[in-house]
DNA sequence: TTTATTTACGCAAACGTTCCCGGTATAAAG
DNA sequence: CTTTATACCGGGAACGTTTGCGTAAATAAA
């Protein structure tokens, strides 16, 4: 079923006027006479006209469209990076095409692919936990298309990046944990390929040794999957119980590995933080009303949105190559609640 | 900057061969011989030709896009859903544009516009919980474009509809809450204007009326945005909890309704479910989480979006108009947890 | 050998726009 | 009265593809 759109042909025909007459009526050029470009107008507005995109597509060689690829919408951190990524392309007229990898490198490459052939004009990226080969993008980039990086970002690509200082909220979320009194502080990351996972760990490490803790890599266990899977999740922390000494904190990096986290402790019945507190990256809205609450470090993550698409959009309407690539560092927020403060919890 | 991509042109160029050929070898023409094919092949894979999607649009007045309209995609039900609506809409050479009305008839009314200037092939809408008017979608329906509506759907207008059963749902809900014991079940509802709201309302008197309690309409309170603003919740909470007979239970019947009635409770610290009990429609995947953990009637969101997906791609896809359209009803699941039932609470 | 048929390809139009290049009036300048 | 300028408009190509039609050469049938 075929929804026929009225085009401009049909209002030349109507007015007894060229195609090229009306279109130059409808963008308002100066070699049309007001008499005939109010009639033109008058006329489009009364049989809405809308002119055809795709045609205008084809043409400007450009779909004002552009591409996205994160691994989940249905996390939180991301959806709100997309709400902020929207309400800057709708403003510019962009609209977004939305795809998910589910942390699987095989989809994004497919993604990618499919995204490129659908002639976007620009993708924002943020890579699977999977994703250590990046020829599917280093290919297009290399023939000039605009790529955008937030959040995961790749060193072997010199492109624009928005990310959060992981490090630094990694470290304050250590040194927090050290603040609170705990001496046997254990990590649970995320993929070791990622960027963030390498940040989040450094800051961790860096405070450990400011404070004079030593940094054991036992207390150190990988989520390929970052979190999105329980199992992975039940095996780390199971792993981390068994040490020799108990950590008696966990600084977990990513959102699905803090909630995860949480689960399994009450699973357990292990209690938080009585029994090992937890701090962890997140950006979900109830994490005041987990039991118990969660102290967490919270990303800008509309603000990254929206700066992300900026620099696309400018990249993509420039008119010379962009050579110079910006990295953007936004800062990320500490909340203290009860799963790592006692003094917070009834 | 642009980015140039090769056309069929440039095949026929370098072979020597006429576009016509060109197409035709790669569409696997029975008009050309088997060498061509073989040339035309080989070196269209050599130099990564893909076919210029816009210009194919063009050509056959489909763009193979779908729009989507939801209130916000950071909500777990419609991440959820928009999760099922891809899965299909890939799988059947189709992308997906998406746009949040974030509960704004405004802004419902202006993304319907732009996405369907944006000559998409059909639409998927959950109509905003401020929609009362629908002249914005009856107006293209009229001309034969494809909409299907799903979750909120509307009575007025003729299109494939997909929903859960609220009416048992809510019953089933409300029912519980009587054989927990309780006898003051209050309503937390959304928007009167949505289906939805209405549905539940309807499965929460019948309840009441079946076990022989009356229905108080006192005890319904309505949040114009759904629980989107916690000040609209607040609002409702209060004035139930200042009936002369407080309710001992609560039904919400929305997502956001039901966690901002948790940070309610827990701001006034309020005890769930001792003081008030509290069971509510989420598709959260964290509700096991919570304090207490919720009672929660859950929507097969995922198998709404594919479903919808499927009878709307079909209804694109048909030669003829369609007369003939679907109301599909899916069943809601229950959740009895720590919020309703107080044996379960540690 | 002539005629009919098949094989394999090219030409050109079409989709909806924009825009370069013309062209024809009318008016002003010489 | 011719030249030049100005105002206004139309023709047609182009973007990348598909496809109906035409046609040359090769082959088969007469």
């Amino acid at each position: 079923m075929k929804f026929e759109a009225v085009t401009i042909k049909d209002i030349a025909k109507a007015l007894g006027l060229s195609t090229s007459t009306v279109s130059r009526a409808l963008r308002d050029s100066y070699e049309i006479s007001p008499e005939t470009k109010k009639k033109v107008l008058e006329y489009s507005e009364k049989i809405n006209y809308r002119p055809n995109p795709i045609a205008l597509s084809l043409k400007e060689k450009r779909s004002r469209s552009i591409g996205i690829i994160v691994c989940e919408i249905a996390n939180s951190f991301f959806s709100q990076t997309i709400n902020g990524i929207e309400s800057i392309a709708y403003d510019m007229g962009y609209n977004v095409i939305i795809a998910q990898s589910h942390e699987s490198y095989e989809r994004e490459v497919l993604n990618v692919q499919y995204l490129a052939s659908r002639s976007i004009d620009g993708l924002l990226v943020s890579v699977s936990s999977e994703t250590k080969d990046l020829e599917h993008l280093r290919n297009l980039h290399d023939r000039g298309f605009p790529i955008v990086f937030f959040d995961r970002v790749v060193d072997e690509m010199e492109t624009h990046k928005v990310i959060v200082d992981n490090f630094k909220g990694a470290y304050d979320a250590t040194m927090h944990l050290v603040q609170c009194g705990y001496r046997h502080i254990a990590a649970l990351a995320g993929s070791e390929y990622l960027s963030i996972t390498k940040e989040r760990l450094g800051g961790y490490r860096k405070a450990l040794e400011d404070s004079g803790l030593t940094y054991n890599e036992n207390y150190v266990q990988h989520c390929l999957h970052g979190g999105m899977l329980y199992d992975e999740v039940e095996d780390s922390l199971t792993a981390l119980l068994q040490q020799p000494q108990k950590p008696d904190a966990i600084m977990a990096s990513a959102d699905k590995l803090t909630t995860n986290c949480l689960r399994y402790f009450k699973k357990r019945k292990i209690r938080v933080p009585d029994d090992v507190a937890l701090i962890g990256f997140s950006n979900l809205d109830l994490t005041d009303l987990l039991s118990p609450s969660l102290s967490v470090v919270r990303q800008p993550a509309f603000e990254m949105g929206q700066l992300s698409t900026e620099l696309l959009i400018h990249q993509i309407e420039s008119k010379r190559p962009v050579k110079e690539f910006e990295q953007r560092i936004l800062p990320p927020q500490l909340f203290i609640r009860e799963s790592t403060d006692r003094t917070l919890v009834r």
